[in-house]
This record gives structure tokens, C-alpha cells and sequence, in this order.
DNA sequence: TCAAAAGTGTTATGATTACACCCATGA
DNA sequence: TCATGGGTGTAATCATAACACTTTTGA
């Protein structure tokens, strides 16, 4: 039986009805003292013991695959509302080796204030590896995540989800050095600086850098509803 | 037992070893006389009888998605080398009355003077409409095909991709009529033509139209080879 | 007063837009 | 010769890129 392999092999017990032959992989990014990281997991038991993968796991039969990847984020992060984004599903015959599964790869952005919370998930250790030191991973799960990393370049210049990896408050230069940092190439301050500015995407909270060593720079703050007002009027981001 | 239900809804015998609880649905594009078009099929029997959706079929054990969705279109339109590309999955967990069923969603871009070849498909009727003529849809399938309809107008702004809906030679009005309608707004001609020829992905075959009452127009082929070498020097089309 | 980053100004270049206009061809 | 679309020219405007420069702050 595959269920009863995959049981075995993971280690973990399936308590609720789930879907044979489909799950969900998640990669979830973070940024952390300018660089960009993804969460990783080790598998404790079985075939893929000791390797490193991305946190995954079963659909159960009454809830939609959205709200699966929801769910197994919560259950890793301890976080509500985190930006979730499907990437597509991934299906190679052979894609794993116990029998054959299809996955429905995920990519998540979380806040770096917010995630040191990374809760006792159902697989062992849980780790933060910046995105050029990334082991190689079991499966087909690099794939799935350079998959990710594609869509993520992107999707950034075409929607501000870049916010979703900072802070609430957070300098121009902050902003910039994520971009940077994500499509991987040097950008010029001043004019970085006006382009966003133009946009009227960006509320100056009035408050400035404390304690830095240098003049302090502005906070601003990324507002929603400004997004949605602007886009409802025909307002197209393009980064 | 949700296999055999499903064999009597869609009055197909399942003759082959296919994976339970998923399928593929594939939105597929062609362009004919000016207008965008989607192919439907009616169903013959079962709860959806005399209703219109989206061609679909079952993953085989053995096969990848990507190959599951060729064999598909191949079986429908009897055309290989079909530019084919995969939406997402769609999962919500009573999208499919019968039962739990998670659909992987595809798109599909053919050639106007190929598609004639619409033949005897597993299920009913099979018929183009026009995208402003869309009827009501079984299922989710209003879904999907928005979703793929979305993804199209983002798509072929920043890959060449609309080609695949043009016969081999064409003019560059022809081209301009084909992004406008997928785009829905007017363009003007004198620019787009200059827009586009500066790109030099388009070649000259020396060629006129014929028998128009008109200037005759030059007739210009894709070269994929161009894009390819005009991509790998770092080449960015962007429409 | 120095280093470091914040923030402003300026100019050249190129893309985009809007629109006027001439050209070729069959009916 | 007229209608129809093919195709060229041009000027105004706007966005982008490059980089010089001034400002503020803690150490």
C-alpha cells in the first residue's frame, strides 16, 4: 500500500482522511539582514533521512488545496495571513521514488520580525538557508524551488508583494537593497528613490531611523488600501 | 467507489491504469478570422449532459503531467508540437459533484489554418467559440478558463508566444489584430509596426498577400531561432 | 571633523504617443 | 478614381540612467 509506505517513511501518523497521491510542497521565503532565505526542513526517518527538503504535507479529503497550504504553513510557522501564492502542480512519473505522487508546489513570504516562531513542525529540525547556499535537496524539490525563485523575480516587478518580506515600517533603502537582493542586480539610489515615490504607494509614518550612525533615514510604511484604490482606478504597478 | 461513478458520468471507459482524483483540463486557444476562440466540448451523458466545458481527461499512472496534457490534445485535435503550457491546479474540495476531484489546468495555443482537425473526440460535440460568446460551463470551468485567460494576456506581452496562434506567414496587421484582440484595446499601427520590427524577431520572406484590393502587404515569418539567439545574448522581449 | 548613508538636482538619451501624410492596388 | 489598407515621417512628451552634489548624524 502507498499510503502505508509513505506513512512508514515519514514517520508520522495520517489521523484524518487524506487525499492518496497528491500533496503539497511550500517554499517559503524570508529576508533577514539583506538577504533573502528560504525555510528548509531535515527528514528525520526514512528513505530521505538526514536530507533537506521543503516543508510539505497531505491534503485532507474536505478542505481545498489552498486552505491545505494555509494550514501546514500555520502548522510550521505558528503565522495566520501569510502571503501564498500556488506556483503550479509538479508531476513527473518518478518524481518520488516510493510510488507516484503529484505535488502542488506553494510559495509563501513572511515577515523576518515575525518568524523566529518556527514552531515544532512535524518533520525534525527546521532551518533558514540564504538563497545562495541552498543544500541540494531530496525529490524534485530544487526544481520546485527554482521554479519558485523565477516566479518570485517576476512577480515582484509586477506586484508590490515585495512588502510582504519586510518589516511594518521600513527606509527606502531597505526597499531597495530587497529588490536588489531578489532580481539580483545594483540599482541606483536617487533614482530608485523617485520611481517609488512617484507611485504613491509608500505613507511617510513621520517617524525616523533611531540609533544609527549616520543621518537617519525616513520610515514609510506600505499601505493596502492605497494599493487597492490606485489599482481600482486603473492604476498598473510596474517595478 | 468514486472511479466507477465517474466512468458512467462521462460514459468512457477508463481502459488503462489512471491516477485516482486528479485530472487535466486544457483551455485551448486558436484564432480565426480576426477573433480569439476557445474549443468546448458538449457532454453526452451523465449529470452534465448537453452541458459545455473544457476538454479533459485522466493522468496515467506511467505518464508525466506535461505528457498526460499532450496525449490529450493530440487525442482532440489529432496535432502534435501543440505549444502547451500548465495554469495551476484547482482544488476546492466540491468543484466536481461526484466526489473529490483535483483538476490541473492547462492552456493550449494552435494555428488558425491547423485546426480544422477537430475529430472524433471521447466526448460529444466539440466546437470553437468566440471568447466574447463563451456559454455557461460545467463545474469549475468558467474559472479555469478565466484563469487562462488572464495568464494569456500576461503572457504574451512578455514572451512571444502569440505567434503560435498565427499561420506560418503573416502580415504585420495581421499581428497587430491578434494582440489587440487578446489584449482588448486599440493600438496604433504605425507605431506598433516599428515597435516590432526593431525587435528583428521577424523575417522578411519576400513574400505579398494576393488577391486583396488593396496594397498588397509583405508577409513576415517568427523565427524562433532569432528569439533563441536573441535571448541568449540577454535579449528581453517585452511587449 | 570624518565617515556613512540620506536625500536633491541636472542632463543626455531613448522610448512612447499622437497624428499627418503618401503609396499601391483591385474594383 | 476611389476606397482600403500598407507604409513613412515627425514633433512633443515622458521615462530612464548616470552621476555630481548637498545634508544630517553619531562616533
Amino acid at each position: 500500500m502507498l499510503r502505508k509506505i509513505i506513512d512508514d517513511e515519514s514517520g508520522k501518523k495520517v489521523d484524518e482522511e487524506v487525499m492518496n497521491a497528491i500533496t503539497i510542497d511550500c517554499v517559503v521565503f524570508g529576508f533577514n539582514e539583506g538577504s533573502l532565505e528560504v525555510l528548509l526542513v531535515k527528514h528525520a526517518t526514512g528513505i530521505s533521512k538526514n536530507r533537506w527538503g521543503l516543508p510539505g504535507g497531505w491534503i485532507k479529503e474536505k478542505e481545498s488545496i489552498n486552505n491545505a497550504a494555509k494550514r501546514l504553513l500555520k502548522e510550521l510557522t505558528g503565522l495566520n495571513n501569510i502571503y501564498l501564492e500556488q506556483l503550479q502542480a509538479f508531476g513527473e512519473p518518478k518524481r518520488f521514488p516510493l510510488g507516484r505522487v503529484i505535488t502542488i508546489g506553494y510559495y509563501a513570504l513572511i515577515k523576518s520580525d515575525d518568524y523566529d516562531i518556527v514552531a515544532g513542525f512535524t518533520a525534525a529540525e527546521a532551518k533558514w538557508f540564504k538563497i545562495s547556499e541552498i543544500p541540494e535537496l531530496i525529490y524534485d524539490h530544487s526544481e520546485i524551488y527554482n521554479f519558485s525563485l523565477r516566479k518570485l523575480k517576476r512577480r515582484v516587478r509586477q506586484a508590490p508583494i515585495g512588502f510582504n518580506l519586510l518589516p511594518e515600517k521600513f527606509t527606502l533603502l531597505d526597499l531597495m537593497h530587497l529588490y536588489e537582493e531578489i532580481l539580483e542586480f545594483k540599482m541606483d539610489k536617487p533614482n530608485f528613490r523617485r520611481k517609488f515615490l512617484k507611485m504613491k504607494l509608500l505613507i511617510d509614518t513621520g517617524e525616523k531611523q533611531k540609533n544609527v550612525s549616520h543621518r537617519a533615514a525616513k520610515l514609510f510604511k506600505f499601505d493596502k488600501e492605497i494599493y487597492k484604490k490606485l489599482t481600482e482606478k486603473g492604476f498598473i504597478f510596474e517595478f
